[in-house]
DNA sequence: AATGAATGAGCCTTCATTCAT
DNA sequence: GATGAATGAAGGCTCATTCAT
């Protein structure tokens, strides 16, 4: 076993690890844990069969260590710039939405086949797996990763609200914020079905990100608390610039 | 096998055919198509190895079976209210948002080893199986309950919208307000984490409905045709142009 | 599954499990636990690779069960009659150390490739095996048939010695009755090159067996309490000088 | 392979073949050679994986060298005073005995875990897996050591029973004799379930030493041929008849 | 009609060994 | 000279499926 606590970076030939890792984001996406054979990764890879074992202990580590690499990818770019209360609430939710209709799309856009035409992809088809069947996983992906998203998007809701972060209408409007982006990733194969005109190019991920964007901030302003009502009708609406 | 076409429409033992569906919807929507095991079936059944074999020729056959019979537990009870013009679209909305959340909170209320929690329950789940490893029984639900509750849906928010139900906008506002609901059911593993306290009692149930369909319906006014722009503020509505 | 409880005795093609109870007997003794292969196990038994998984559960289960049908065989004839005190203590001994050792040599007779030589033959050389390596098997051998054997043993020489059976003297004499019979099973592949002529014949271990039996006869008799010094000679001390 | 016939005696680093060495007896005393894994030796001994392939060729070469160098530690220290007629037979048999009992038993006290309680340990037991699945080496350890020490006790016990070394008497008594003092060693797994309290403690040892000694002394005292019955009392040989 | 026994393919994993560096 | 990476052969076990009864 190599990764004993990895002092030496890495010498030159783990290219042999990170194609498995390579192999396995892609296997693991279109089957999930369960169903993917480690024969069928390590021969995508190029490898033995034995090379999992050997650089990744198990199938299991495997994953984790697939899941690991996908939080990276699964970046929060403006995290930082969201955070701090610089930017107006509505900015910064049409930034959040935007950001997390990119990132799912870019990785749906990714072609059984053509394994590079979504970098570092698959994330989000293994989280629609961990979505029917948990893993162990997921709960680091939580913690990691969707928690904090949860989070930030609670305190931007909060501010848009006048209300705090964990109130109950918050965290409704929350959901009702994700649950209109992540659909289109959740339900892929169904909405293909249903609206096969609809492919997901640049234009049109701009086009429902701007539609979730406003249609939310009508909902959001419709259950701000009465108090602040004098702050809506006039709403100048922030429209893309 | 017997019932080729089941000419004698069913002796008498076929008793253990129906605890074999019914067994199977449940072990499928705890893990899955490929997960579940033939032999957890028929022991929850309490009938053969080769039960399964015998009655529905294949592992697969027996899922098909069951989907099958999901459908028509998918019930849309006042489907023909609704599409009857005879409601306002508000009063519409409303009632599918409650309706579709209900039945499939019902379904989330199965706990494990109470199969009569959710009589006929399970179809949820296992979609949610589908959605992230599509079988072919898919496009048999999508054409028989999927397909039918979206132009449904799309009527009604085109007539609040006062657009054709296949307008672009009315399919944004279609998705936007059915992933509100499903997300509930499809994120579930993660929003139990993110939101241990949400217990899906009937009130709550219930308040989510009443917020989704607020919600829903101030950001659908929101993207109202400009002609009923006198309904709200200014709010130019920011479609595609 | 079949064995459930086995309220049905068998019906009758459990011939399988006897041939693969019979094989798995010859190559545990052959190889142990650990270097014995299901795979070895069911080509002699004629059967299938599953075979064992399906009638044992395990590669363990199908060991415990030769080993619970091992203890059946290593019967305990005469127990009955040694156990009441019918007999005098020199006679039950020469029958216990004649049992012993009849017993065990003659599964030793039984030759690789021969099958039949010993007859519900290897527990023995199983033993040799959990002496080197013990298995959780060990504890219920022990506790079945070595056990009892030990305490009728101890009970016989503390008659002998008009000692009671746990004291420690009595312990050390049973061990060196046992330690004497084991012996020619345990360093069986040592003997039969030291001693190359011994072969292990009916006559022979009579022989054996006389000599065990007068060689310790006379050692305990120098151990019995100084109280019965008048059925032996001086009795001197064997104290470290 | 470096050191083919080893003209450059050894460079510096064969620290590692004798850490090898060392690992591998515990090891293998431990598990059998069978059971016993590269991997485990070579991290105990802190060394590569490849290193045993690279100083001994092959697992089975290790092994061999661990029993070679077994061979030496097996010491007779006596064996020339003993052959030599200096001492009484008696007190020469005491003294085997004696020595017999503690080697071995210095070596069982060797603790899991704590590699230098029984230093240049492991002998005994590696030859307890011997006797239950004969290896090569066992010849060469016969031939070297335990032939020797068979043929010495066969000396010793032929001039206390007054019959030629190679007399079946004195063969049947030398096996009386070693099958006691073994017994400890091979049976440790039993005995230490039968008799829990027997810590094999210096003074323990010395314990049994005696008792077998003056048990085994009085066993062959009753067979001593006839002419020399007057050396003891009546003595009423239960010899066979 | 319906079952218990049996099958063979295949999966994950481990192991001793080799090879390029 | 010596090592980390890689290999391929098994091994135990599970599973969906079939067959004789």
């Amino acid at each position: 076993m190599p990764p004993k606590d990895a002092p030496p970076p890495s010498p030159e030939q783990e290219i042999t690890r990170s194609r498995l890792l390579e192999a396995a984001g892609e296997v693991f996406a279109e089957h999930g844990f369960q169903a993917t054979t480690v024969r069928d990764i390590c021969a995508r890879a190029g490898a033995n069969v034995a090379a999992v074992n050997y650089h990744f202990r198990d199938k299991m580590g495997l994953y984790d260590a697939v899941l690991k690499e996908s939080l990276c990818v699964a970046g929060h770019d403006d995290v930082r710039r969201i955070a701090e209360q610089s930017l107006s609430p509505e900015i910064a939710l049409r930034l959040m939405i935007t950001g997390m209709l990119t990132r799912m799309s870019l990785n749906l856009l990714s072609k059984p086949g053509d394994p590079a035409s979504g970098r570092g992809s698959w994330h989000v088809r293994i989280m629609a797996h961990e979505m029917a069947q948990p893993t162990a996983g997921l709960d680091r992906v939580i913690e990691q990763v969707i928690g904090p998203n949860y989070a930030l998007m609670r305190q931007v809701l909060g501010r848009l609200l006048e209300l705090p972060p964990d109130h109950e209408t918050t965290r409704l409007c929350a959901h009702s914020v994700i649950g209109q982006v992540v659909h289109y990733a959740h339900a892929r194969p169904v909405i293909s079905r249903l609206w096969p005109d609809l492919n997901m190019s640049p234009e049109r991920i701009h086009q429902i990100a701007e539609h979730i964007t406003s249609f939310s901030l009508a909902g959001l302003r419709a259950l701000q608390s009465p108090a602040g009502s004098s702050k809506q009708c006039s709403a100048p609406n922030q429209g893309k610039p």
